[in-house]
DNA sequence: CAGTAGGGCTAGGGTTTA
DNA sequence: TTAAACCCTAGCCCTACT
C-alpha cells in the first residue's frame, strides 16, 4: 500500500557519494538543492539520501570503537515490576575498580569536560550479565527485563536503553550473548566464534561519522 | 559539541506538565524561572520546552497512526480498545486542566505519582549531597573529588561531567551548596531565603503546594 | 538582542517490501 | 531470512514576528 519502492540506480548513489563529498554527509537538504545534483537526485527527498547513505555505511563500522550509542529511551508504558529482591545485589555497589579498571584514555581532545563514557560502557557488560543471571528466566530474557533490572539496581543514565541495545548487540554479534527470539542468554563457552566480516560492498569512502561538521550558529 | 541529544526524562517531563498547569503553556521562560521546576529542568532552554510541549501534544492528540495499533497488540494483551480519541481534537481547550488530560501514558492528571513511577530516576542533588558529606574534606569538596565519589559509588551516566557542573552551579546559585575557591560545601542553612526572588512575572498565589519534591531531602 | 510560534531538518529506531 | 527502501518521531535548528 505505500510506495513502489524505487530502486536507486548507479547515477543516484554516485550523485549521492559526490554530493557528500561535496557538502559532508548530513547535509540532505543542501545536497539535494544543489543544482549539480538535483537534476539526478530530483525524485529523492532529504531523508531517503540519508537513509541510502546509511545503507551504503552499513556494518563496515562496527560497533568495537568508540561508544556510538546516544538517543533512545523509547516510551515504555508499563514496566514489569518484578519482585524486591533486594538481597541479590544489594542496592550499593561498592566494588567497581577492582573488575576492569579503564586508563584515561582520552579519545578527543576536544571539550575534555565531557568525559570518557568509558567507565560506563565497560561496566555494562556486567550490569548484563549480572541482571540476566539474577533474573533466572528460562530462555533467557529480553531487553525490557534486564534494563528493568539494571535500572531498578543502578543509575542509570538517561540514554540506558540504547546503550543497552547497542551493547547487547555488540555481545551478541561477538558470541558472548545468545539472542534467541529478543531473548539473550549468556553463551556456554566464550569461545571463538569470531564472524568475519565481509567487506564486499564498501560504501564511499568517508564510512566514519566525523565529517559531522559543525555548523557554527 | 557536548550534548549531541538529550532525551526527556520522566522527571523532566512530569516538571514540564506541572509547569504548564501552573503557568499556562506558551510561557516558557516564566516556568523555566519558576524554582519548583528550574531544579529539575536547569539542562533546559524555553525553546526546548516548547518543543517537547509540542511533542508531547501531538502525541496525546492523535497518539501516531502506527504506534497505537503496535503497541496495542504487543504491550499488554489485555488492552480495551476503545478508550482516548473521544475529546482529544473536538474539544476546544478551556483550561489548562483540560489539556493534561489528553496525555500519553503514566503521569495522568493530578500529579500523582510523579516522583516514583520507577526507580530509575536518581537525583543527582542527593549523590552530590552524599558525596560532599561522606567525603568529609574539611572546607569542602572540589568538582572532581565529587565526580570521583559519585562515579565510584553509582553507575554514573556518560554525560556525567557536564550533569554535575550544571547541578552543582545551580545549586550554588540557589544557595544549597557554598562554592569558596572552587569546594563546594552543603549550606548551613537549607532553606527559605528568598531574597533572589525578583518576580516580575510571578503570580502572588503561585506556589501553593509543590509537587513532590524531594530535592533537598 | 529577548521570547514565542511555527516550519523544517536530521538521526535513529522501526516497519514494509522484494 | 536478509537487505534495501520507506515510515515515524524526538530533539534541535532556523526564521518570522512581536
Amino acid at each position: 500500500m505505500g510506495a513502489p519502492k524505487q530502486k536507486w540506480t548507479q547515477e543516484e548513489e554516485a550523485a549521492l557519494k559526490a554530493g557528500v563529498i561535496k557538502h559532508g554527509a548530513g547535509k540532505w537538504r543542501t545536497i539535494l538543492k544543489d543544482p549539480e545534483f538535483s537534476g539526478v537526485l530530483y525524485l529523492r527527498s532529504n531523508v531517503d539520501l540519508k537513509d541510502k547513505w546509511r545503507n551504503m555505511s552499513v556494518m563496515a563500522n562496527g560497533w568495537g570503537s568508540r561508544e556510538k550509542a546516544r538517543l533512545a529511551v523509547k516510551r515504555v508504558p508499563h514496566i514489569p515490576k518484578q519482585e524486591e529482591n533486594s538481597m541479590a545485589l544489594g542496592n550499593v555497589v561498592q566494588s567497581d575498580e577492582e573488575m576492569m579498571d579503564t586508563k584515561p584514555l582520552s579519545v578527543s581532545s576536544e571539550t575534555a569536560q565531557v568525559a570518557t563514557p568509558k567507565r560506563s560502557i565497560v561496566r555494562l557488560d556486567n550490569l548484563i550479565f549480572e541482571a540476566i543471571t539474577n533474573l533466572k528466566e528460562p530462555g533467557g530474557s529480553n531487553k525490557t527485563n534486564i534494563a528493568t533490572y539494571i535500572e531498578e539496581q543502578y543509575w542509570a543514565p538517561p540514554d540506558f536503553k540504547r546503550l543497552l541495545s547497542a551493547k547487547l548487540k555488540y555481545l551478541t554479534a561477538n558470541g558472548k550473548l545468545i539472542k534467541v527470539k529478543r531473548r539473550y542468554r549468556i553463551a556456554p563457552t566464550p569461545a571463538f566464534s569470531d564472524r568475519r566480516r565481509i567487506s564486499s560492498m564498501l560504501p564511499p569512502e568517508g564510512r566514519q561519522r566525523d565529517l559531522q561538521s559543525v555548523n557554527g550558529s
